[in-house]
DNA sequence: AAGCTCCACAACCGCCTGTAC
DNA sequence: TGTACAGGCGGTTGTGGAGCT
């Protein structure tokens, strides 16, 4: 189809932008608003793409910025975000206030990266460089209600090839259909599923990619599932119930436990990934 | 001091999505 | 229903500064 350039760009500047386009950006926004970045350079007498404008406001502008370094808290929570979401940088920026997607990018890419590479993480996998064998890949594709925040069609995958899958067991309640597919002891994949839901919000399906913690716990209760009354901590769901790993039953059906901590700063300590929040920006 | 390399980050580019008409 | 446009996103590039030889 093609597109018309957003702008002229034989008439507008590029590269660095000068103290008097700053001020003149603030100037007019503070005036009149956010909004129609296309017609702004104009009137607010800038030569300037349209793009260029909000991306300066957005990522140096905006009075609400955090300026100066990361803290080691953001740090450990934009590799957790990274881990679960992946390249999603406004998801990510959204959880970090103050800070803009394009900050946290750049952040990732000059340190972060190296961080974790020191620690022989691949950053791309959040897994061990050197030991690709015998883990799990594991992937979510969760749908939350925007109602109530209840997570009612839930899917979270533990992959392995289809050959191994020996056993599958489909639960109907309620409306909700709960599959469970058993590959090994060590594999298995659970979808909860509520057709209600998916009318409801059938926007909300975010793929996520979930990976297992290196180190978790002994009361970790990562990703909680609500069936029926009953909860399935991390552990179990990687196939390794009756562990010492296994937090089942220390864990009330509000799947809050004594430690619970791990995921909680996605709101996955309740088993409630609550993604209307890491929408908002 | 000059030249070179590496790094950090601001800015750009192209594509995608949502929406108005 | 198709088209054009605006906004947004993620990947990539350009550039200035720091450090090293």
């Amino acid at each position: 189809m093609g597109r018309s350039p957003c702008c002229e760009k034989a008439h507008t500047n590029k590269g660095a932008w000068t103290k008097e386009e700053d001020d003149r950006l603030i100037t007019y926004i503070r005036a009149h608003g956010e909004g129609c970045w296309r017609s702004l350079p104009k009137a607010a007498g800038l030569l300037r793409c349209g793009k260029s404008c909000r991306l300066r406001w957005i990522n140096y502008l905006r009075p609400d910025l955090k300026r100066g370094n990361f803290t080691e808290d953001e740090d450990e929570l934009i590799i957790k975000l990274h881990s679960l979401l992946g390249n999603k940088w406004s998801l990510i920026a959204g959880r970090l206030p103050g800070r803009t997607d394009n900050e946290i990018k750049n952040y990732w890419n000059t340190h972060i990266r190296r961080k974790l590479l020191n620690r022989g993480i691949d950053p791309a996998t959040h897994r061990p460089v050197t030991d690709n064998t015998n883990i799990p890949t594991t992937t979510a594709t969760t749908t939350v209600s925007a109602a109530n925040s209840s997570p009612e069609t839930t899917t979270i995958s533990f992959s392995t090839p289809p050959h191994n899958l020996i056993k599958s067991e489909e639960l109907i309640e309620n409306d909700i259909k709960i599959s469970i597919h058993h590959n090994s002891l060590d594999h298995r994949k659970i979808k909860i599923h509520s057709p209600e839901n998916q009318e409801r919000c059938p926007d909300l399906n975010l793929e996520l990619q979930i990976g297992p913690p290196l180190h978790h716990h002994k009361n970790d209760s990562v990703s909680s599932y609500m069936t029926g009354g009953s909860t399935i901590c991390f552990a179990c769901s990687l196939g390794v119930q009756n562990s010492k790993e296994c937090s089942c039953t220390s864990i009330g059906l509000n799947g809050t436990s004594g430690n619970s901590t791990a995921y909680d700063f996605l709101g996955l300590k309740n088993g409630v990934l609550d993604y209307r929040s890491l929408e908002m920006k």
